[in-house]
DNA sequence: ACAGGTCTGTTGTTTATCCAACAGAAAGGA
DNA sequence: TCCTTTCTGTTGGATAAACAACAGACCTGT
């Protein structure tokens, strides 16, 4: 458990706790690990889940499949990123979607009941924990109203454009790279792949971007 | 701020705490009030939040307008359910969309520094509290979750089958009543008004469904 | 270097959405 | 009650996406 505290202490929830005390709270919150490689279900849909996870290496999508086979990507997970928040209400009922990992990866699980009903004054830093986890969620929260965002422009296009630039402004840079191969990124704006690669063709031949495979360049010039 | 315990009472945020300790606990968290009317702007886009909302009653919408005038209504709050929580983390940037009430509204504001920072031990409930807006958060979590699997949908068709099959698991009946006329179902799904009312009525048309005004009656026959 | 698979761009056809415009129904106010 | 405004359904033409199919580029492992 020892090799994951460098993982930990630079994501989000451990963000200002010090490295013996992350040890120490790995053991309070029943933290235990465990690897998945390139293709492996993390959870299925139906499983109820009562943990809360965070992905310390490799990358994950949450996505599910209907009746006819469409996969939708609805988030990706990326190392240090917290998932399954969403299901740590009581009788929140079974997981609605699938967690893959699309790479070899590293997931910690913690017990989410010894989050909340600890006493915080037993651990010094639980009260931070908790602030974090705060933080954590609302920014997963916001995340999501951002993908919202995206999905609810109605053309390829602008759904293009608007995840783009919000990528280079994460990104800080009009050049960046993105993890999703295209049917990937097809998958994640729920368009068709070959229309996406149309119109990114488009973009690039007015002179709108530039791209090299996952390398994209957004142009400042409209 | 007494009158508006009894609608706290039942909120998801103040579940099992007793009225004294939550009118003692909207000092503690030093809880303004105001109300709105109908149309009114309860927070515009570009504005800085520093609280965490709850609707006491009416009803909002989260919603943005691009630079062609074009409405997408991201999100809609209703009686008891909270907002904001995507804008508590410190340097969170100012507020991407526009909260507008699209009836005559009561907001209460809860300042966040104090749901966070004060020591839980000082007030009995305050651990309570937090686990409440931990659930709550997650909670909108799912919601949002829930949307997007709407709006990833391909189809108008699809679109409304999947938000209306869930509207009816939610208000457990296979008839009920939405909250939207048609063109906030349109602007909610991301679609055009015209032509989810042609699909409505092709849906009616092959027995699928029924409605009248915003009353809907989902048929169990396929 | 080769073979097999995957990924990406490209094209043409089919289909669905968007948009504008209109008419009847419903709701709300004077 | 009448008038006005809003809401809803309906239609047709312009536009864009979905779909299928294919070819070349790119990997990957042998």
């Amino acid at each position: 458990m020892k090799k994951y505290v460098s993982i930990l202490k630079r994501t989000k929830l451990f963000s200002g706790v010090g490295d013996d005390d992350i040890l120490s709270m790995l053991n309070c919150l029943n933290a235990t690990v465990r690897e998945y490689s390139k293709g492996e279900y993390v959870f299925c849909q139906g499983e109820y889940i009562r943990n809360l996870m965070i992905l310390a290496a490799g990358r994950l999508h949450i996505q599910e499949e209907d009746y006819w086979g469409n996969l939708n990507i609805l988030n990706e997970i990326r190392p240090g990123e917290m998932f399954g928040e969403a299901y740590i209400v009581p009788n929140s009922g079974p997981l609605m979607d699938d967690v893959i990992a699309v790479e070899e990866s590293v997931v910690l699980f913690f017990d989410i009941e010894r989050i909340l009903t600890v006493c915080p004054s037993a651990c010094p830093f639980h009260t931070r924990l908790v602030k974090n986890i705060f933080y954590t969620i609302s920014d997963k929260n916001k995340s999501l109203v951002q993908k919202l965002s995206y999905m609810s422009q109605r053309t390829t296009r602008e759904k293009l454009l608007s995840y783009l630039s919000d990528e280079a402004k994460r990104q800080n840079s009009s050049s960046f790279s993105i993890s999703f191969n295209r049917q990937q990124l097809a998958d994640y704006l729920s368009v068709d792949r070959s229309a996406m690669s149309n119109e990114l063709c488009k973009l690039r031949d007015e002179g709108m971007l530039d791209f090299h495979k996952s390398e994209f360049t957004l142009s400042q010039a409209k």
